[in-house]
DNA sequence: AATGAATGAGTTTTCATTCAT
DNA sequence: TATGAATGAAAACTCATTCAT
């Protein structure tokens, strides 16, 4: 009533917020990709994804329709990006040596350089999965580095620097949880060891010796 | 049903709990237990573990403080469990070779039982272990494996049957990755590889892989 | 399902429906008969009587300038068609008592077969009748059946059939109150009495007795 | 934190809203009785009820569980305040047709003096019921005006002084419809009518007809 | 005429915590 | 030690309505 007129003078681009459903969507997921990371699911704020995304709260279920579609939507964009990364590493053109450590290396810098990753990694396995199990486009998302590690292992056993100990689906999830783990318990590993996990020289140090020992333990 | 949350009214005589401190206190640590591991710590809810242990909401404040310290009582005893465990370890009765093979194998079986110690260390992660940096208790609380591990590296090496690539506390730190990672992840891998991780025949499958790993990476 | 609530990204051109302004009110106005019998007006909701329509919500309030305009247009339109309904009773080409029978069962089948207007009618009467005070229409519709009450009741009167003790709102009053209060009531007397009001069974036995008191009250 | 120390002087008595839970949880009745009759059960608001009891909204979920165990609890009131009233009339005591006026005279003067009643059942007959069926209380609450009537019809048709037509529970029905209706709709007919419904002088006139009405069709 | 984007105020319900006894 | 009553702040989600195109 008393607000019909309220005068606004803020252009439109600014007040009506852009009104780019494109720009105002990934705005959303963006922010929720922190959020989410940052408090987990349950503790993710919708208000405070829609107040960083610089939108209206309802946008976020225009958009999205809720809560734990928004949720699978994140989930959906990190597993998409680090499925793009991984199709990049070609590691048919190495020899098998160095394409075994370019892949552990990978595996460890990825997620050094992407905590977030973790963060909803590890939240959605305490929901059971459910989010993942609801999205059809995660399921079809296989990583592509089973076969190359399937490759390279061939490779490396014809040119005789590698044994046959290990099937290629253990194997990858060794070289993941090698990496995985340090970063993911980096807190409490830093309480209990008293030593900072954290630090660019720790972190070297751990790459070094997860490239070592996947390399020695791949020795034929 | 329908009048559950109706308060009662028996007398006080009736409702009253055994009014035994320890097995009161010691009813709220169990169900707290169960709760945060479940749900985690912002997840999990005072009155669930109030009624969970059969006693008054209030109690928790009156034996605990808060929700907070409640969790670190948590903590403390899931890692004085674990460390208590991780005592009657004793590596130096065996070989070498012997040795590093159940202690792969006692770390993978402890994880593989007591699936609540890896969801509230991830918690502990998540919330950037300030519960633990808060306890005099766990800070002190070393892993005596490190040693042992170091002590074994020791005489492997000198028997010729170890080489010498790896420092102890990187190794605890694989050999806790190799297991945790699997059991902390399971419900994701087991979406993404679309196979139970949890069936007994995957788990056993693994445990070999893990000890394999090791042993092969140990190797001179 | 899980995509329902995405915008959707077709051109104006397919999305665009009929372009027919009285298709289009009409479709509105249908789909709000509904919605608000079902649900009341305070309960029904512009975005289904939209939707349900297949028009743009906006359209809502191009045509009828907001929710309690659109609900007293669905208020004209259900009153103008019983008023119609009534019309098309010619109660003096009867006898008296057959003519009396005769209103007294039209009144209850039009009800019985129309449960939306009795829904709207509770729902204005709970709102303090504000839309219909609102409407200049529904003021000036007048039931004919007063006066066509009136014509028999004189005419059974000559004919020594009926009594003089009842006016004629009050009569119609009485007979709209034996149906109405059925139909409207179905749900709570069905629980009450334990017996379902609403078979065709127990309905015709209602119809029965409504008919057969009214003309023993009539006797002279 | 900062409000740990909140001077308030007011006495324990005012400021812990009494700690009475009798007298609590009756005021919550009380308030949600006025809240849901004046605007449904989806229309009434938990805050304006916490409010108008002076309560904190909480203690409506710790009293009742939820809003629908709320409107429960208040119906299960209304009708056993009616069963109550219904129970003292003592018909016997009464010549048949003096019975029979004062059973009609008691069901609208009742209805006359509870428009609150009147506003509950009909919304719970637009909500199909659903809170009576979950009530066992009301389930078990059966009128005994409908054995009252039987018995008078009984005595006055030994009497001579009543016709055998009608079955108690139609009756039953027929005596609450014609009061029932009037008041249930009293703002739509007023408005039809363009004559004042709830005029002292129309309520007169009307409870008249009701009585003369009822009396006339069982005159054998 | 018609659409989808965007908004602000509100709705039920939840929760950790404190109070009074 | 133990209890149930009580609180304030916030959570997800909804809704009638308006804006920009």
């Amino acid at each position: 009533m008393s607000t019909d007129h309220r005068p606004d003078l803020k252009p439109a681009s600014v007040r009506g917020r852009s009104r780019d459903p494109v720009a105002t969507s990934q705005a959303l997921l963006d922010a929720a990709l922190s959020e989410f990371a940052e408090h987990g699911f349950e503790g993710g704020r919708v208000d405070r994804i829609a107040a960083q995304a610089g939108v209206n709260k309802q946008l976020v279920y225009h958009y999205f329709g809720n809560k734990d579609e928004l949720y699978r939507a994140v989930l959906e964009s990190v597993y998409r990006q680090i499925r793009e990364r991984e199709q990049e590493l070609h590691l048919g053109d190495a020899e098998p040596e160095e394409a075994m450590r370019r892949l552990v290396g990978f595996s460890f810098d990825y997620l050094a350089e992407n905590p977030q990753f973790i963060a909803l990694v590890n939240d959605e396995n305490r929901l059971a999965a459910r989010h993942l199990k609801a999205s059809e486009q995660v399921a079809a998302m296989h990583s592509p580095l089973v076969q190359q590690i399937e490759q390279t292992l061939l490779r490396g056993l014809k040119a005789g620097v590698f044994n046959d100990r290990f099937g290629p689906v253990n194997l990858y999830l060794s070289i993941a949880a090698l990496s995985f783990f340090y970063f993911s318990n980096k807190n409490t590993l830093s309480v209990i060891f008293d030593r900072d996990m954290t630090s660019s020289a720790q972190i070297a140090r751990r790459r070094q010796h997860v490239i070592e020992l996947v390399m020695a333990a791949l020795r034929p």
